[in-house]
DNA sequence: CGTAGGCTTGAACAGGATCAAAGAGGGTGG
DNA sequence: CCACCCTCTTTGATCCTGTTCAAGCCTACG
């Protein structure tokens, strides 16, 4: 983390202090919708935010567990290593996504920024006493975890029963989708990550992913279109081979 | 489901309406340990308990979530299906587990018994008033959710990058450590899933799981004791094996 | 005692891994 | 501005782990 400030001081003027979570671009998409205008002032006093530099780790697995972590811009990754250093990412976060979650006193993952991020920081304490003030916070967050819950059913049915191809597919799809949901462009869409990252959020290799992409390309089911962004060509097609078709 | 009672009369004697909740054997495992003697009384009023048979399924991907679930005696497990029928099982319930969290309107994937269950009901909505009622029963419920996504990430950690031979040790050893936290026999461990269910859940085919027990066996780590038991019998090899290392 | 379903074992196969090398940018310094 | 280098990606050849296909086996149960 290369620059941390308070948020009492990360507006452009020092002089009136700024509601930095008022005018947070990401404020729609993340758990803080669920406080109100006069709320979301509150909420400012207690966050901090940090700026990361791709491959920067935000924080390790076996870290203490003392703040939780909102993605404002950019994307991060989770993972967990075995002992011989097999990695398995088991996550991409982009603007918007809750992080550190987890209500024990350890990180249980490794959180390393993909590319630059900014990154909205809570203290754990801090958060757990705005819970206690604000229900819906609470709540929101719950929901939260639940659909994260489901998601992550789809990832292992992907993981322990999808093909390479079917993997792709899959992988291809869910940055397209969640593009989508930030309002980004949804078609060509941005693959910030790299081979590695790919490989080891699919639990294939490299190669295997290059292989796989070259072949999506050769039959026209997507296309290159400039640096780290793919076309999805025909998506009634790329959909029907990530369901297994 | 074969058959459904209330919770007021599936005491032993209906002249007095028990509180099964008061003298559920699996409470201090549940989620239900968030409320005390008195608030339990008005969990027994809002609960059914229901038996089913193994291989009867308790709900059905797809279908209108609108009950909660909880294990009190018996195994189940949850899976999802993609379309040429190729199963991924994303989890195993004993008996403490909450089941049905998703804060949807439908089921994310199917739950099935495995063996005899006995399970107690709660609908959603009844559920969501107790949660308004009892903060602290949600906090339970949140940090459930917290556990349950730590958990997940190891099991994805698993699937994508573990052998089968790390995959089959670690099936094992989790087995264990269930049984251990329920206050069961952890070393003769209880197996009451078939081949195919162990296969489904680790991303294997049944005859892989078979040989790599078989190899197992040969190797002088387990041993099989009786009918669906298995003796971990060198308990610091297995857990190196599961580890990768 | 006979049969069915689940489990084990064997043989051949294949999808993805591994090992190896060449290509493609992109950044850096001369 | 260009040459070089470093890293990431692609491609090729071979290998291996786990799959598939096919029998046989064991045990529970009628």
């Amino acid at each position: 983390m290369i620059r941390m400030q308070t948020s009492l001081t990360c507006g452009q003027s020092s002089s009136m202090p700024t509601e930095p979570c008022a005018s947070c671009g990401v404020r729609h998409l993340s758990i803080c919708s669920a406080l109100d205008e006069h709320e979301i002032g509150v909420l400012s006093r207690v966050v901090d935010e940090i700026e990361v530099l791709p491959r920067e780790t935000i924080f390790r697995e076996g870290d203490a567990a003392d703040h939780c972590f909102n993605v404002t811009s950019g994307a991060a990754k989770l993972y967990k290593l075995l002992a011989d250093g097999r990695r398995q990412i088991t996550g991409f976060l982009f603007e918007g996504d809750f992080l550190g979650l987890a209500f024990k006193e350890i990180h249980s993952f490794t959180a390393e920024a993909v590319t630059a991020c900014t990154i909205c920081r809570f203290s754990h304490k801090k958060l757990e006493a705005l819970l206690n003030q604000y229900p819906k916070l609470e709540k929101r967050l719950l929901r939260e975890a639940m659909e994260e819950l489901a998601a992550v059913q789809d990832q292992m049915l992907m993981l322990g029963r999808k093909t390479a191809m079917e993997k792709v597919a899959s992988f291809l799809l869910m940055l397209s989708r969640r593009a989508e949901k930030r309002g980004r462009l949804a078609n060509p869409v941005a693959v910030p990550m790299n081979r590695s990252d790919i490989a080891d959020y699919l639990g294939l290799t490299i190669e295997t992913v290059s292989r796989t992409i070259t072949e999506l390309k050769k039959e026209g089911i997507i296309s290159i279109t400039g640096l780290s962004h793919v076309e999805i060509v025909n998506a009634d097609q790329i959909e029907e081979i990530a369901e297994g078709f």
